[in-house]
DNA sequence: CTCTTGTATGCAATCGATTGCACTCCTATA
DNA sequence: TATAGGAGTGCAATCGATTGCATACAAGAG
């Protein structure tokens, strides 16, 4: 049926124009440079041929592929595909088409798939994988492809990001905690070259101190990723010192999902022994043993507006303004904090 | 620095030869057609002056996108990214991008999709969007665009899938479960009109049978859908019923954690007053309260698989094989399954 | 020493769109 | 009634690769 490609020539031909007209008569664009009738009747015998642009013949010529590099740390962190939704859906009103890349956090994946992106000619890159010091930025910037960072920012602010406020998420999960009679809550906190992980952590120092309460430096401790597994041996190596705490701030879900596990294997009960907080809400969480309060993020919405201030600053060429876009999270209360 | 691309012409101007001798020396097929010495001394040049191919004048030119369509029913659904984890890596070596599109199991946007596909002249297709009689399927083929099926079949084999062994996962629940001494195991199955949920509730009539096990056909609801929401009304409208039985099998995990809902609400234990299986061993499902008892599918395999299938059939030029092929299953016991 | 055969390279057409420029009318304006 | 100006359309170059064909030169066979 639709085997036959058809092409401008095609249409033209049908119509008895030059190709060039069908082109002006089909852009919206240059609609207007078109008479009224004759603009009609090529579009009706465009669709009526089934006429399909061939976007390859675009794109070699305007130099524009309608396409746009998506790269995250890991697709199977459930984190990442509301954010992706988001992201797609605003992208794809727009005619572009998002190409997901996973870095697994690793280094030299991340270059190697920066230069796919590259050679593919990506019109404009979001990247969910930042560090706050990035040694590879120059690189990202290098061709002077519109940038937007998403969840995750870069201590200089030198690039347009769309983040949470982590700040504010934290502190509302101190808050929750202290009403619960919490004196000493653990900072089990994410990797600290992470912008999420840093500033969450100096919110817990902030918030803390805001609310007339110690911080035992014995308390906090450091994951190296944001994984079960870090938590996991986080929490194992907080309880290894002995000390008394009554409830723990959690890098994140995956991290609080860790400090389960290990609470569990020392014989000690979430909520009843410790409280837990995470971060993030993802999918599932509040099925979890116990159900998992967390700081909600507005997962596909950062995702829908990093898309469109991508969309901007591709449509505005390169608006170099540095803007931070921080959404308001929410904290959700379930079964794993309780009273002190 | 990479700014001013670089193009075969100009490498070709700098060696000193002609841009088709360029062509051939940088394309492994044809290098045999050049000089050695020319062929390094292009490749250091190449090299040197960072020359990427343009994908756009070599998809124009060859009529390949060098692009995969995947198109699954919802990225949030935690049983996909790891199987599209296996797609992506596969094709990604072989040069291959893959697109990844959500239908939201709507009809309309998967039409939509497909049109985008179509538009985007995607070398070939996956899908894991196939229902058992799928009437978009001529769609699907009109193009010729090799296309393989991924964890859903369709009933009359025509195209060739990578699927689960659904029949033999079955077999190993209800074998478990009759071994705890289960007589009246409920099936809340998946929607008919896919072939996993068809599929497995067959193998639900035959396992039962084979066990010398009486079929209570009031034990058997089918959910509209592969959703939580669908699990939950389906094990209400069971329990509703007020029948006898001590087990239910569950047309996938999603489906079981709505029943793990219903009976919590019921005021049902699980396991103690009703032991529930799944179906997939998504991630995370092991972290639920309680731990899912499950069918585990090799998800990254499938869809390497299913690449692989692919990649052979985008090669050996439309091989119409209706080839089908099943990966085997494991039970996971875990905490959702106790004695009766 | 000629003729065939083969190998390495250049030439130019081509893929399917976009777009600056030139050309033709037609209509207001002086 | 010239004429400037504008609107609508066609022409042809162009984007950056691939590839069939022509050509040039070398080597081996008779």
């Amino acid at each position: 049926m639709t085997q036959g490609r058809v092409t401008l020539r095609d249409v033209a031909h049908h119509v008895g124009v030059h190709p060039s007209t069908v082109s002006r008569a089909l852009n919206p664009e240059t609609r207007h440079m078109v008479t009224g009738e004759i603009a009609t009747k090529v579009e009706h015998a465009a669709q009526l041929r089934g006429y399909r642009p061939n976007p390859m013949a675009y794109s070699l010529k305007t130099n524009r592929s309608l396409t746009v590099g998506v790269i995250i740390p890991d697709l199977t962190n459930p984190l990442f595909p509301p954010i992706i939704r988001g992201i797609e859906d605003v992208l794809g009103k727009r005619g572009y088409t998002a190409v997901i890349a996973n870095t697994d956090n690793d280094f030299d994946r991340e270059e190697l798939i920066l230069d796919r992106m590259r050679a593919r000619r990506v019109d404009g890159l979001i990247l969910a994988t930042a560090r706050r010091d990035d040694p590879l930025l120059a690189e990202y910037r290098a061709d002077g492809v519109p940038l937007v960072l998403v969840n995750r920012d870069v201590d200089d602010h030198s690039i347009r990001s769309v983040i949470n406020d982590d700040a504010e998420g934290i502190r509302l999960a101190i808050e929750q905690l202290t009403g619960l009679g919490h004196r000493w809550s653990a900072d089990i906190a994410g990797p600290q070259a992470l912008s999420t992980g840093f500033q969450r952590h100096q919110a817990y120092r902030e918030t803390m101190a805001a609310q007339g309460l110690d911080i035992d430096d014995e308390l906090i401790i450091f994951c190296d990723a944001y994984s079960v597994a870090a938590g996991y041996r986080a929490m194992s190596e907080l309880l290894a010192k002995q000390r008394n705490f009554t409830a723990s701030l959690a890098g994140n879900d995956l991290i609080a999902l860790g400090c389960y596990d290990a609470l569990r294997e020392a014989g000690l009960s979430c909520p009843d022994d410790v409280s837990v907080v995470g971060f993030n809400d993802m999918p599932f969480i509040d099925k979890m043993a116990p159900p998992l309060t967390t700081v909600r993020i507005p997962h596909y919405d950062i995702g829908a507006e990093a898309a469109r201030v991508l969309l901007s600053e591709m449509d505005n060429g390169e608006e170099l303004s540095d803007e931070q876009i921080r959404l308001p999270c929410e904290l959700i209360i379930r079964g794993s904090t309780a009273k002190a």
